[in-house]
RNA sequence: GCGGAUAUGGCGGAAUUGGUAGACGCGCCAGAUUUAGGUUCUGGUGGGAGACCGUGCAGGUUCGAUUCCUGUUAUCCGCACCA
């Protein structure tokens, strides 16, 4: 009899023989097929690994492990995402240096990855905090400041108002901050801005020529969220200025009842002498400003807004002169901050008309009372009260109005985007310096680049400071140097990169991560490029995703990489909840540490389970009775040792459940399916368990088959069983698709659909002979005249009778 | 409000060119082993006495629907006055 499984003893033992082999080092040994596995690497926080962690690791993981066992020259890699706000405010908090605060949390987590047995590539490991890391993070900003893609501009920016530091619109969710929950506020800065807006298109194409999930998909096309129109210029009664405004319903230009500008918008404070109500405009201005983004967008339903008393303007295709309002429906930050109102065919329009009883004229026919009921369907709509566009289509009609307007030089087609520009500055200490100095003569200037990186330097204090400034503006030797370009006195910047900088390209590192010449090598990059499968969390669709995205386009244009889009195929994991299906917190006190699991139950059950659990990319809830049942499982396998005969070769009664299940698991393994195919290693398990015995060469492709998911188990009973090598040395096992196909088989015998009996007959059976042992099978259940038999080789018989 | 997804036993979940619903695991029941509990092993386990009924709900198409179509409800996620 076998000793008892002791997970304690086996899987440190296999990870030290895995790390003294270096059995998971990858070359660059452009001779072999690569497949290139990457998983998002972690932000090394205080609280070290959560239970979520190894969802997506374990994936890939079982993937990288086939892919090395079918030949692929697999590179799965490992690193950290270290700069960032939590380290910094431990380390305010506490005294401690943040560089000591990452390197302690980044210690934890690898001696947390390695208790898990992955097949990461350490000699690989990147750290976006390392100089010789954020070197290339600077480089890469200094290629974007020279293309005229960074650029420093005074604008309202989103300020965390207990982070003390600004945020990017997708770091700002519901009105306050992403990362703490405080209020966000209105703050106007100068800031470094990447132009991400002017790649656009580009990031939309792109996503046709990769293999997203479409969510991802979907979601990246919204946030990009192109829109065609046009811009359309309104005169104002007696005044030079035009009030141009942007329209996607350029058809709907005979139903303008009204105009509405947003109360930022400049042309209030032009002409404020005409304005005749001027002190009530400034109440609402004043009003609205105080209203945070949250409140305006809670108030949605309810209209407010302000008519300007003196001032009226010209519809231009048919000179009626309409009021203007000024009102928060209209933001400023889209299009040109002022609309033409079609109330009739306008939900927001339609509301506002209402309040304030401004007429309503139905220009697209097809709905109902255009007074009681919006309409705003566009595919079947007719234009109708239009002059020249009565009649046509809403199509056909925007065609024609386009045509119109640039013929009469008062409009123009016009593409816009709901993507803004990228906040690219925080005033923070913890994060890359952008390598900018401001010199009086010469304005912002890059550093060469042969004086990268520019380290952060050793400071007193990284308290952020309520001012506004970074923590860097106080140190004065620092700050102050020299024009590169001049020679003369400037000054460093001394805001800092977000956290998305080192994330953006940190794939291109693992390639190459030593290379003190270049980001990586070009042939490290030909080779290696583009990530094969990319898997990480839907959070990140909007934010790491699509900046990475953009970033890599633009080395490409650039011509530093290979490949315009940096990820072939990405993937998501769904979360994994608390036992009572809430996400796990501390303040719900439903978290599980995966120490303690790794600890009582092994790194391959902690594994198992987390494959089994469900369907990967939708979420679950823990549950220790699951983890138990995994572990049963090994247990189970286990005990093969004892039953293990001294036959070759693979038992006739099994084999074709052999072919079947390595069939099955290969597909499932690639298919983020691991549930299934672990469901099949079990279904085999039990087979093999009734039967009483297990074949050399059965145990050999079960071990194969199980090692991704539970590699140290599977290495121990491999070497108890005195095989040759390592599992992870072996070759990946071929199934015969004929032999997966059983000799006879079982169909279902049905009357009208339904299922009446079932019976036992040869694969190859015709379908005369099928329906008569059907029939016969059926008997006096049989009644009635026949009008119909259907058969479907394997599957079933149907009998229709009447 | 818009966009996307999900809905199947007591529980997690299987099953799609439409073809035996409930694989696999958990839990539960019975038996064996054990002084006993636990572990382990064996058998059973959607409901119903049964004809039959069962995949959120109501219809439809079909010989046959978890799967396709129409409508509807609930939950989750993302976006949210984007003209």
């Amino acid at each position: 009899m076998s000793e008892p499984y002791n997970h304690k003893e086996v899987e440190p033992k296999w990870q030290k023989v895995w790390d003294d082999k270096k059995a998971f080092h990858v070359d660059n040994d452009f001779t072999k097929p690569k497949f290139y596995a990457l998983v998002e690497f972690p932000y090394p926080s205080g609280q070290g690994l959560h239970v979520g962690h190894p969802r997506p690791y374990t994936a890939l993981d079982i993937v990288s492990r086939k892919r090395r066992m079918q030949g692929y020259n697999v590179l799965y890699p490992m690193g950290w995402d270290a700069f960032g706000l939590p380290t910094e405010n431990y380390a305010i908090q506490n005294h401690i240096h943040p560089k000591t605060v990452t390197e302690n949390n980044v210690a934890r987590f690898k001696a947390q990855l390695h208790s898990l047995g992955y097949s990461f590539d350490w000699d690989r490991e990147i750290n976006t905090t390392d100089p010789n890391y954020y070197h290339w993070t600077q480089w890469i900003f200094l290629k974007l400041f020279n293309a005229g893609l960074a650029y420093k501009s005074e604008m309202p920016i989103n300020w965390c108002t207990s982070c003390k530091v600004g945020l990017a619109n997708e770091e700002v969710v519901n009105g306050v901050c992403e990362r703490c929950g405080s209020e966000v506020v209105r703050k106007v800065k100068s800031q470094w801005m990447l132009k991400i807006t002017e790649y656009a298109d580009k990031l939309i194409e792109g996503l046709d020529t990769v293999d997203y999930i479409e969510r991802v998909k979907v979601q990246q096309r919204n946030w990009i969220g192109k829109s065609n129109g046009a811009e359309v210029d309104f005169s104002i009664k007696d005044a030079e200025d035009k009030l141009r405004i942007y329209t996607t319903r350029c058809d709907t230009l005979f139903g303008v009842t009204y105009m509405v500008v947003s109360p930022e918008h400049p042309i209030l404070d032009k002409y404020k002498d005409r304005i005749k109500n001027w002190q009530e405009v400034v109440d609402y201005r004043e009003q609205a400003s105080k209203k945070s983004d949250f409140e305006r967008s809670e108030l949605a339903k309810d209209k407010t807004g302000v008519r300007l008393d003196g001032m009226s303007a010209i519809n231009p295709v048919n000179d009626t002169e309409i009021p203007i309002f000024v009102s928060d429906y209209v933001l400023m930050s889209y299009g040109t901050g002022a609309i033409m109102a079609v109330p009739a065919h306008d939900e927001r329009d339609w509301d506002f008309a209402k309040k304030f009883d401004l007429p309503i004229i139905e220009v697209v026919a097809g709905g109902k009372n255009v007074q009681e009921e919006v309409y705003t369907d566009v595919a079947t709509g007719t234009l109708v009260n239009s002059g020249f566009i009565t009649g046509l289509s809403v199509e056909d009609a925007q065609k024609k109005m386009i045509e119109f307007l640039e013929d009469k030089d008062i409009g123009c087609a016009k593409t816009n985007y709901k993507l803004r520009d990228w906040v690219f500055s925080r005033q923070r200490y913890w994060g890359e310096p952008i390598p900018i100095v401001h010199c009086d003569k010469c304005g912002y200037v890059a550093l060469n680049e042969k004086d990268l990186p520019l380290k952060l330097p050793e400071v007193e204090s990284y308290m952020p400071t309520d001012n506004g400034e970074s923590p860097l503006a106080a140190m004065t030797d620092w700050v102050n140097t020299t024009c590169p370009c001049c020679g003369g006195p400037a000054k460093r910047e001394t805001d800092t990169m977000p956290q998305w900088a080192g994330s953006s390209w940190y794939f291109l590192r693992y390639t190459d991560p030593d290379n003190k010449e270049a980001l990586a090598s070009p042939e490290a990059l030909k080779y290696w490029l583009p990530v094969d499968w990319y898997n990480g969390g839907m959070e990140h669709t909007t934010l790491h995703l699509l900046y990475s995205r953009f970033w890599h386009r633009f080395l490409y244009d650039q011509g530093v990489v290979p490949t315009p889009e940096p990820y072939q195929k990405r993937t998501s994991h769904g979360m994994i909840l608390g036992e009572n299906g809430e996400k796990m917190s501390k303040s719900r006190g439903n978290v599980v540490n995966p120490d303690d699991i790794v600890n009582e139950f092994g790194a391959d059950t902690l594994r198992t389970y987390e494959m089994f659990i469900g369907a990967f990319d939708l979420a679950a809830s823990w549950s220790e009775n699951g983890v138990k049942g995994c572990r049963r499982f090994l247990e189970r396998v286990w005990k093969l040792q004892d039953i293990l005969s001294d036959e070759e070769g693979i038992s006739a009664d099994l084999e074709t459940k052999f072919h079947q299940t390595i069939k099955k698991v290969s597909s499932d393994y690639e298919n983020l399916k691991y549930n299934t195919g672990i469901a099949a290693l079990m279904t085999i398990l039990n087979d093999i368990a009734k039967k009483g015995s297990i074949t050399k060469e059965e145990f050999r492709i079960f071990l194969i088959l199980l090692n991704p998911v539970a590699p140290h188990i599977t290495e121990e009973l491999w070497s108890i069983a005195g095989f040759d090598g390592y599992v992870f040395e072996q070759t990946w096992p071929d199934y015969d698709e004929a032999k997966t196909v059983e000799d006879t088989v079982e169909i279902a015998v049905q009357i009208n659909g339904k299922l009446k009996t079932t019976i036992t007959v040869s694969k190859d059976i015709d379908k005369d002979a099928a329906i008569a042992a059907g029939k016969e099978a059926l008997g006096d259940r049989l009644t009635g005249n026949i009008v119909k038999e259907i058969y479907v080789p394997g599957r079933i018989i149907n009998i229709v009778a009447k």
